[in-house]
DNA sequence: ATTAATGCAAACGGTTTGCACTACT
DNA sequence: AGTAGTGCAAACCGTTTGCATTAAT
């Protein structure tokens, strides 16, 4: 199925806030769309999770919660959902790709190759970064697909290799 | 198989310049390890590869130079020669594991989203990003390891959204 | 002669597909 | 009633593994 995307209310580019669930909701009906219970509980465990979740775990929470859950229903659903905006991917630091509901402020990743640790660069982290690649290239950076690997502080302190 | 790691030449810290095949060769057998046919095509053709490869992509060409080639031995090599700090992974913007050989001078990559072009930022480029992150959070960037995401200057215009 | 490395074939994990069926609208 | 979405099972792709065999030292 292809998701036709009319300007307006909701589409993929605009970066207002996190639209709520009955938005949603009529969303997909107003695209002849369908709501349905599997759409509804996948998004709602998006909604809870902070962060990234990739794929395979969407699968596996989808599934504790109902057992039910099918996998290519979940991955469908998380394309639809990817083409109307609700969320977004990037590429972990691991190359899998990570879903996230679309936040209010877009916000990249930061990853430490010692620890594992991961925490979330926003706008005004990132600026030195997108100001020195648009000047330099004219190119603008994706911060929402953004993740830094490299070695935090801790991991340095522990092993100064 | 683990390799041993003796500090020393060809470590796997030392960032200096890349390693002719023939002392890749006696490293290899100085550490025990046997230097063969088949680990030589494939350094052969990552040293051929500028930019970046995948694992898939690797055996392919590999098996169109020789359609013995197995992917086994390929990984296989693909890891060790990671071991030894001769290639080094990254992962590209597609998410998936892509190698190099490490280059003389370390650097990372920018992918548009719109053309699917990539282009190599240097140490110069990737300053500002590194200083800015080494600052607030003293969080040392694996420049190698680093692929940003966006949109190219010509996309920008050819679309701009 | 040792034992590291190969080749094969089979298993793996995550994801995608075709198709008949179900259920939103 | 019509068609979007589901569930299933099977295929897929890139990668990894166990094991018997080969070959570098």
């Amino acid at each position: 199925m292809t998701v036709r995307r009319p300007s307006g209310a909701g589409s993929a580019r605009d970066a207002t806030t996190p639209p709520s669930l009955a938005a949603i909701r009529d969303h997909f009906r107003t695209l002849g769309l369908r709501w349905t219970a599997q759409r509804r509980q996948i998004l709602e465990v998006l909604d809870r999770t902070d962060g990234h979740i990739t794929g395979a775990e969407l699968v596996d929470r989808c599934r504790s919660l109902d057992p039910l859950t099918t996998p290519s229903t979940v991955y469908r659903t998380l394309r639809v959902f990817e083409e109307l905006g609700v969320v977004r991917h990037a590429h972990g630091a691991d190359g899998r790709e990570e879903y996230h509901v679309r936040p209010a402020v877009e916000h990249g990743h930061l990853h430490c190759e010692g620890c594992g640790a991961s925490w979330e660069i926003d706008e005004a982290e990132a600026a030195a970064t997108m100001a020195s690649l648009e000047r330099s290239r004219g190119f603008a950076v994706d911060l929402s697909h953004l993740t830094i690997v490299g070695r935090c502080a801790a991991c340095q302190a522990a092993d100064p290799g």
